[in-house]
DNA sequence: TGCTATGTTATTTTT
DNA sequence: TAACATAGCA
């Protein structure tokens, strides 16, 4: 037997043996889904399967790494030769490798949604479309025609505004796009996906490099996505998904449950295996569970099975204000502390971001130690952006985005006024903004601006040649020879340099604000070189192009030294994956979970609020406990500077005492408990 | 050009 | 309440 088949319960064994064909294996929370499949993979390569054609994807960096270090401390150093990477950067790598057998060599630019934004705003000032639109609706929808593989130009017919905007932006977007060589995050998968479904060839130069594909998360994977397994998979079946339904909570950026429910219809002849036992939450915590998920409808009927104890009863705190909450909640944390336990493994769940400041100014009063998982991301930060967007502009011109964003940025005299003349002008003239730069002398007319125009040229290009990056922008001079290109330097040696002329820490203290948010601005900016610095040390073949495609793709937890003394204050989305010795749920109420938006959506929200994600929300948090989970509530919480009265969150209702054990701290104490805390006090007197 | 005053609006966010 | 954006003013 191979030796990857040890230690495996039936199921499990069964997943890690079904190595051709269509296999869906339905993986319920805690029941060692990544074990299945890093043994899978292990236990392939022992079948002498060349690891170089075997695809793992998954939807973060942060999982795929994690994948491969667990797989690397299995086999050992054959586990690179795996090809394990997110959706998106598997799509920017067939991209790139498709465009190089298509001698398109230039660079591509990729949008994160503030450079959509950009691009859109930009657009709706162009054709004077209405501004009281919300740009992030209208985002939203052209996403999920890009999904549906809806062209630009096909129209889809509805009386929304917000519809009628999407189809009218949509193909100019898209031209945008282009212009700029630009793709987004949807491109990433649209684009290879479209070709290879246009080109048998193609198709097959991909199906043939993969020939075992694995999926993890299935459950979040969305349309386009689903077509893109297809090509790749289609022709050998080799396809092996795994994911739970009832962990579906990302439905609202288009994730479709359905692709994960209707599988065997997709792949006929697929097999099913399902993982139910459950070897990460004690018997309490997974009856609570049991018992939340079970009244949703349209599911994989499942019921996990408890390996552990039972465990101590899942309590519900009921304190009066949110404040009272915030302060229970982190006592409960020290005592736990006192208790032997490490911060490491405790967390503190919650609906929304909002809610971490409260708790944060809690835990730094009490000098608990904490990290925050999501928020905003590195990469998104201003001085980090600002830095980039030169970088973009080194090793892509034509991007108007970034070109717009650092033009004046730190200010050098070239105001609005000057970029629209430019910018009209390369409307007018069917040409690049990059171009009416180049020309900004005759079309300004000479003048400051236009020396500042100059000089703003002279910078970028002055560092696109130390970055080795002019080569798209004079074929000619390489292809006679006559400049040969100097060996780019090194990127973090150049990006410092830059970021020196540019005067970019001086700005940052200029700018107001506190000396420390100057400070950890400065430290991002630092931050980010030290980052070229790793990488340019790490990869085998460092490049501009790589490096920047990289980053647009990584989020800030993808290499983020996790403390073990750390208490975690997380998004319930956020902490999906991971697991806790003790998990506090807080917000348990109405409007919160189900959250406001839910139950009463906007009329520019696209589709009506699911109610049913809401509830596997819930379900997702209480199944990250391994031995101990707390709920709370309040009575009376401040929304938008007004008290707000709240009511218990309807996914709790009819749950008895035996699976919820009721602590409402507003009642005044009882008989016994009176008792206890006198007994308390008496003992602590006495000691 | 840059600052201040005022108004507006509050999810989740793997990439 | 607090953060952010925009408008209007100096």
């Amino acid at each position: 037997m191979s030796r990857w088949l040890k230690n495996l319960n039936p199921e499990q064994r069964e997943a890690v043996q079904t190595i051709t064909g269509p296999l869906l294996v339905l993986a319920g929370a805690g029941s060692g889904k990544t074990r299945v499949i890093t043994h899978r993979v292990a236990h392939m390569m022992e079948l002498s399967i060349d690891p170089q054609q075997i695809l793992g994807v998954t939807f973060t960096n942060k999982a795929a790494a994690e994948m491969r270090q667990r797989l690397t401390g299995m086999v050992g150093q054959g586990a690179s030769k795996v090809t394990l990477s997110t959706f998106h950067s598997l799509g920017l790598h067939i991209l790139r490798a498709e465009r190089a057998r298509r001698k398109r060599s230039g660079a591509l630019s990729v949008f994160d949604t503030g450079d959509q934004l950009s691009c859109l705003r930009e657009l709706c000032h162009r054709i004077h479309l209405e501004r009281s639109l919300d740009l992030g609706s209208i985002l939203q929808r052209i996403s999920a025609y890009k999904n549906a593989f809806v062209e630009p130009g096909d129209s889809v017919a509805s009386e929304d505004p917000y519809d009628e905007a999407a189809t009218l932006l949509y193909p100019a977007y898209q031209e945008q796009l282009q212009a700029y060589s630009a793709v987004d995050f949807d491109d990433l998968v649209c684009l290879p996906t479209r070709m290879m479904e246009q080109s048998d060839a193609c198709r097959h130069r991909w199906s043939d490099r993969f020939r075992h594909v694995l999926v993890d998360e299935y459950q979040d994977t969305n349309a386009a996505q689903l077509r893109m397994l297809r090509a790749i998979a289609g022709p050998h079946r080799n396809l092996c998904v795994v994911g739970d339904d009832d962990q579906s909570i990302y439905g609202w950026r288009g994730a479709e449950v359905r692709n994960i429910l209707r599988f065997a219809k997709d792949f006929p002849g697929a097999k099913t295996v399902t993982l139910g036992r459950n070897y990460r939450s004690v018997g309490s915590v997974l009856r609570l569970a049991g018992a939340v998920i079970a009244r949703n409808p349209e599911r994989h009927e499942k019921t996990l099975v408890a390996v552990r104890e039972e465990g101590t009863p899942v309590r519900m705190v009921v304190t009066s204000d949110g404040d009272s909450e915030a302060r229970w909640i982190v006592s409960h944390i020290r005592e736990a502390l006192a208790g032997g336990r490490r911060g490491g493994d405790i967390a503190v769940l919650y609906r929304s971001n909002l809610f971490s400041r409260e708790l944060e100014s809690e835990l730094r009063a009490e000098g608990i130690p904490y990290r925050v998982l999501g928020g905003t991301s590195f990469f998104e930060s201003k001085e980090v952006k600002d830095l980039v967007a030169y970088l973009r502009i080194c090793a892509n011109p034509a991007d108007e985005i970034s070109l717009r964003r650092v033009i004046n940025a730190p200010p050098r005299g070239i105001g609005p006024r000057t970029v629209s003349t430019l910018s009209d002008w390369s409307e007018k003239h069917q040409t690049s903004f990059y171009q009416a730069l180049r020309q900004a002398d005759e079309i300004l007319g000479g003048g400051r601006s236009a020396t500042a125009v100059a000089g703003f040229l002279e910078l970028t290009d002055r560092y696109r040649r130390r970055l080795g990056q002019g080569s798209q922008l004079a074929p000619a001079a390489r292809a006679h020879g006559r400049a040969p290109l100097r060996a780019p330097e090194r990127l973090p040696d150049v990006a410092r340099e830059l970021s020196d002329e540019l005067g970019l820490e001086a700005q940052i203290r200029q700018t107001p604000g506190t000396p420390q948010a100057a400070d950890r601005r400065v430290a991002r900016v630092r931050g980010l070189i030290d980052g070229m610095q790793s990488y340019c040390a790490h990869a085998p073949r460092p490049s501009l192009q790589e490096y920047l495609g990289r980053i647009a793709l990584s989020s800030n937890e993808d290499d983020e030294p996790v403390g073990r003394d750390l208490v975690t204050l997380s998004s319930l989305h956020g902490a999906k994956g991971l697991e806790f010795r003790l998990v506090l749920l807080a917000g348990m109420e109405e409007g919160y979970l189900p959250h406001e938006r839910t139950i009463n959506p906007h009329q520019n929200d696209m589709e009506g609020g699911d109610i049913a994600e809401e509830r596997r929300l819930l379900y997702v948090g209480i199944t990250r406990a391994m031995d101990e989970l707390v709920l709370t509530r309040c009575q009376e919480r401040m929304l938008r500077g007004r008290p707000q009265p709240r009511t218990p969150t309807r996914f709790l209702d009819d749950i008895g005492p035996e699976l919820l054990q009721l602590d409402d701290l507003t009642l005044p104490p009882d008989h016994e408990q009176m008792q206890s805390m006198l007994a308390d006090l008496i003992a602590r007197l006495e000691g």
